[in-house]
DNA sequence: TATGTCAACTGGTCAG
DNA sequence: CTGACCAGTTGACATA
């Protein structure tokens, strides 16, 4: 997926709730119910974001080098509502402990592997955001109006370059949001 | 075609 | 030993 403007997941947060409210768990939703998903994923992505543990563990299996003919790597594309409630739950607390990955896995449709490495991936992402804004960041004494632009400028590219943007920068003061599972 | 994103993967480390 | 973590890397994919 390349940061561009392509609407996929700048959506808001009241429109996945509202969405909810119509559908309880659009996680394994046909094609046709998607049809209105802004992400572009196409057909055969959709088909992999529910498959079952063990069709990925089949997966790995292929990829290890077992056999003959080597299968292509799949890379599941999470569903919106998928998304949002890993983020949301990532919002609340970085770290997952083993009931909770089950749970969250179980009411998402996903496997707890896909959950752990969601998570593990999320952390190294902010991680490298958070490293690369600070360097990009100078001091924050200096304060001139040119050195503002600049580094709002810093800051908007790297905003721009996260479709999740409504709910992920704003990782404080979210505690109204509430538990979605 | 080059580039960016991201899920999945690898390999090293550490705690229980 | 097992499982989870971090710090990358790989490979599939979309897009400019």
């Amino acid at each position: 997926m390349a940061a561009s403007n392509k609407q996929l997941t700048s959506f808001f947060i009241e429109d996945i709730l509202s969405l909810k409210e119509g559908k309880k768990d659009d996680s394994c939703k046909s094609e046709s119910d998607r049809a209105d998903s802004t992400d572009g994923r196409t057909d055969s992505e959709d088909v992999s974001v529910c498959r079952s543990p063990e069709d990925r563990s089949e997966s790995s299996a292929d990829l290890a080098g077992g056999g003959g003919g080597k299968k292509k790597r799949s890379r599941a594309a999470f569903t919106h509502l998928q998304v949002l409630e890993l983020e949301k739950k990532f919002s609340r607390q970085r770290y997952l402990s083993a009931p909770e990955r089950t749970h969250l896995a179980s009411a998402l449709h996903l496997t707890e592997t896909q959950v752990k490495i969601w998570f593990q991936n999320r952390r190294y992402k902010t991680k490298r955001r958070q490293l690369t804004t600070d360097f990009q960041k100078p001091d924050a004494t200096a304060g001139s109006t040119e050195e503002d632009f600049f580094r709002a400028s810093l800051l908007a590219t790297v905003y721009k370059s996260y479709p999740y943007r409504p709910y992920v920068y704003d990782l404080h003061g979210l505690s109204v949001w509430r538990p979605a599972l």
